[in-house]
DNA sequence: TTTTAATCGAGACGGTACGTCGCGTCTTGTT
DNA sequence: AACAAGACGCGACGTACCGTCTCGATTAAAA
C-alpha cells in the first residue's frame, strides 16, 4: 500500500554507492519552485529560475526531476496533500458537502491557479499524469469511497457519485464561467445523492 | 448568433486600404498547425514549425494569431464545431445520453488528445480560455439547455445537470483512470436525471 | 586572386532574400572577442562572453562563426593582416632580416600570445587551419617569395629558405626556450642564405 | 639524466603513510587516455571519459594529473620517447638527415595528430609546456647537439642548425600545406649544413 | 494610370530557456 | 591513506523558439 518513494514525479537514485543525495538541495528546490509558482504564475517557472533562486545546480535538478513542472508538482503535492483530511458527516449528503467545501476552502486563489496549471501540465506528460492521479486524485477518491460505503452506498454507486461531483467541481474550476459557491455545491450534491 | 469573425483567437485587420489578407495563407497555416498537432502532438506545435511547414511567414502568422496554441485552437474548432449537432431524444434521459455519446464518438483518440491539450492551453491564456468557452463549451451547453427546457426542465436545473454530466465527462477525459464507455454514460445520466 | 569573402573562418549568408546581416553586429563581436582575448587570455574567450560583452546574441554569433576561436581568429587576422607590409632590402640577406624583424616587431607580447593560441586552435579545426593558412601564412610566404625572386633566387630555393626561416621563427615562438632577438635573426639568416 | 619521477605533469605523493598509490590505476588511466586520443581525437579526451573508460575514479586522476591533456601528454611521451634513438651518420649531413627521417618515420598519421595537439595544449598551460620541453624537445636537441659536436661543430652553430631544421620540420607539421618527404628533408639539410 | 498603403515571403536580430557536458570538489563507504 | 562511486555547484555549450525588425516584391484600392 505504501510505496517507499511517494514522489512519482521524481527520479530514483541508482545504487547505494557514492555520495548521498542532499535532502537539503531537494527542499531548497521545491521551496523555490513553489515560491516562483505563486509569485510569477506556475507557467513561468523554469528550471533556470529554480536553480538560481534555490542555489541548487541545474544538473542536480535534472538528476531528480524531468521538468520544472515536475518540481512544482512535487512541491505542491508535498505541501497540500497532508492538509486535507476527510470529514465524515451525519449522512451521505453532508459527507459529500463537507468533502467539496473543504476542498474548495483549501484551494484559495493562488492554489487554485496552481492546481489548474498542474492539471494542464499532466495533459502532456504521462509521468506527471500518474503522479497527479496517485498523490492527488486517487487518495481523495479513496477516502470518499470509504466514507460513502460507511453509509451503505455500493462501491460502484460511490464511484459514479464521485465522478459526477468531482467532475463538476473541476469542470467549474478549469472552465470558470461561474464561481464555485457553497450554494452550488449543496445543489449538485442534492442532485446526485 | 453568428459573430462576423468567429475566431476569437484571431486579430482583426484595421482599414480597408492596401493589399487584402490572403485567405490562402490562413488556410495553409491552420492546415499545417492541425497536421503538426496530430503528427507530433499538440505540445510540439510552434510558430516556427507552422511557418516552415505551411510556407507562411512568421510575420503573417503573428498578424493573425498570438501564439501557436491559438492557431491550433482555431483550426481545431473550425474543424470540429460543425461536426457535432445536437440530437433530441424521446425524453430527457435519452437526450442527455445522445449528447454525451455523440460527443464521445466525435472525439477519437487523436482529437481527444488535442482537446485535452487545448483545455490545458486555456489554463494559462485568457484569450484561449475565452475562445474555448465561446466556441466549444458554451454552444454545447446552450444546445443542451434548450433541449432540456423542451422537456420542461427549469433553466437552473438544466445548468446543474449539465455541470454534472459534462463535468464528469471531461473529468474522465482529463484524468483518464478508466475509459469513457457507453455503459458509464448511461449510468451517470440515470443518476442525475 | 581576390576571393570575394576573405574571411574563411566565417560562414556565408545563403540567398539575397530577407533582412541583411548587420555589419555592426559583426564588428561588435570581433571587437569584444579581441578585447577579451587580450584581457583574459585567448583560451578563456567563450561565445557566452563575446555575446554578453558585445551585446550580440549568441544565435547571431553562431550564424557567422563556428566557435569562439573562430571569432578571435577572424578579429585577429582582420586587425593584424594590413599592418604588415614587406620591405625589400638591398640584397637577399637584408630582405630576409627585414621580414623576420618586422614580424617580430609587429608581434608584441600580447599579440604573440594570441598568435600562439591561434596556431594551437588551428590544430584541431580544419576550418581554422585553412583560414590561418590563407590569411596569415600564405600571404607572407608569397610576399617573401616574390621578394627573393627579384634577386634571382629560384622558386624552389625560396620555398626552402622560407620553410627554414619561418619554421625557426615559429618554433622559437611556440617552444620559447629562448627569446627571439635581432642577433639570432641575423644568424639564422646568415646560415641559410 | 633520469629524474626519479620522469612525469613532470604528475604530482608527487606526500608521505609514506597509508595505502600506496596503485600503479595499476596509473597504467589503466594512461592506456585509456591514449586509446581515447587515437579513437576520438586528442581534443575530445576528457577526465570524465578517462575515468569511465579506465574504471579509475576521477579523484584518483586528479591526484596524479592536473588535466586530461596532462594524462595524454604523459601517456604519449611514455610511449614514444623510448622508441626514438639517435643514429649517428658518417658526416654532419647524414646525421641530420637520419635524425629528421627517423623522427618523421616514428610519427605516423595518428601520432602526428597527437603531437600536433600536444604542442597546441602546451601553448596555454605552462606545466605542459615545461613537460613537453623537458621530455620531448630537449632530449632530442641535446642528442643532436652532441652528435654535431662530434664532427667539430661549435655549440652555438649546432643550436642554430637545430633551430632551423627542427623549426622547419614542426612548421610543416603544424601548418601542413605540403607533406614532409625524404626529398624535402635532404634539401633543407643541404641548405643549412 | 499612377500612387500608396497594407500584405507577403524570407530571414536576421536580441533574447530566454533548454537539456547536456565537463570541470574540479566533496562525501560515503570499502580496501 | 588511497580507492571506486557518484552527488554537488558551476560555467559553457550549441539549439529551439520567441516575438520583432528589416528587406524587396506583390497586390489592389484610392488618387
Amino acid at each position: 500500500m505504501n510505496s517507499p518513494d511517494p514522489s512519482h514525479a521524481a527520479k530514483a537514485s541508482s545504487t547505494g554507492s557514492g555520495r548521498k543525495r542532499s535532502q537539503q538541495a531537494t527542499e531548497a528546490a521545491q521551496g523555490a519552485a513553489l515560491q516562483l509558482a505563486y509569485d510569477l504564475g506556475p507557467e513561468r517557472v523554469t528550471m533556470e529560475a529554480i536553480a538560481s533562486h534555490s542555489g541548487v545546480a541545474k544538473t542536480t535538478l535534472y538528476r531528480r526531476w524531468n521538468s520544472a513542472a515536475a518540481v512544482v508538482m512535487d512541491a505542491f503535492l508535498s505541501e497540500l496533500t497532508p492538509q486535507i483530511a476527510y470529514r465524515t458527516g451525519q449522512d451521505v449528503r453532508q459527507t459529500l458537502v463537507f468533502a467539496l467545501e473543504d476542498l474548495s476552502a483549501a484551494l484559495d486563489a493562488p492554489r487554485r491557479k496552481l492546481l489548474r496549471h498542474m492539471i494542464a501540465a499532466a495533459q502532456s506528460c504521462s509521468v506527471l499524469e500518474q503522479a497527479f492521479w496517485d498523490r492527488w486524485i486517487a487518495p481523495r477518491r479513496q477516502a470518499g469511497k470509504e466514507a460513502l460505503e460507511q453509509f451503505g452506498v455500493s462501491s460502484e454507486e460511490a464511484e459514479l457519485t464521485l465522478d459526477l461531483l468531482y467532475g463538476a467541481f473541476y469542470y467549474r474550476m478549469l472552465i470558470p464561467y461561474a464561481p464555485i459557491t457553497s450554494t452550488w455545491i449543496q445543489k449538485i450534491v442534492d442532485q446526485v445523492s
